[in-house]
DNA sequence: CTGCATCCTGTGGGATACTG
DNA sequence: CAGTATCCCACAGGATGCAG
């Protein structure tokens, strides 16, 4: 996911893995998806996954940022204060995420049952 | 991306890292493509997208597959012939996937070209 | 509060060789 | 043709500490 020693990536020019490169990071979906309903601060993201590190969170965002995808407002003052919000570009990407998250909604429980159950057979070997 | 260790992924419950998690890896989205339009054998992957390795693309096919999103044909014959299709699980996916595709397609010249921009700058420091 | 720097580990994934 | 099996290491990503 991390591109800076990767400046030609997908030599094959696969569409569907450039969107993948952008949006697909291990963070940036459940980020992105949050701020389809406005900014969020720093500290709110680690509230929302309280997973994620702190050098993951800045490293995803920052990827984000790179790409035009989010904006990054800097209030200078004490204490500081950050908000990331979707830029219009980002705003692209909207219907897509919105799609994805349905999807996971709607499969997740089937998909998490299948797969526990081939864990199962797994160990049983 | 992988899951073996990982039985209870995404505590938080995000559906879109859920989806992310079936569809991102890091070739599925190319190989879930190149199926829309039917059936492909392994060599036909391997010719799609050269950079490929055999084990990444066993793997990635694998994953689809213990996912019931591709549908593995084995025809015991020498020589040996394996086809690779969507399952109609798997077709749910299809719009996401074309989604991804068009996006791609719009935005990627742009969006490269604002990647080397920022990395000359780096350079430049 | 919002980060960056550093260190360290696990593992994703490449290269190569072998097989039904 | 369509895979396994091994080896191996670069790098993703966690933990911790410091800073504006």
């Amino acid at each position: 996911m991390s591109r800076k020693n990767n400046i030609y990536p997908n030599k094959e020019g696969c569409p569907v893995e450039f969107t993948l490169d952008v949006i697909g990071g291990k963070w940036k979906g459940i980020l992105f998806y949050h701020m389809i309903d406005g900014k969020k601060r720093f500290n709110e993201f680690r509230k929302i996954c309280p997973s994620i590190t702190q050098r993951m969170l800045t490293l995803q965002l920052r990827e984000l940022e790179a790409d035009g995808i989010v904006h990054r407002e800097v209030y200078h003052q004490v204490p500081p204060k950050v908000e990331y919000s979707l830029t219009e570009f980002g705003r692209t990407l909207e219907p897509i995420v919105l799609q994805m998250k349905e999807w996971g909604d709607a499969n997740r429980e089937a998909l998490e049952a299948r797969r526990s159950n081939s864990l199962l057979k797994e160990q049983q070997k």
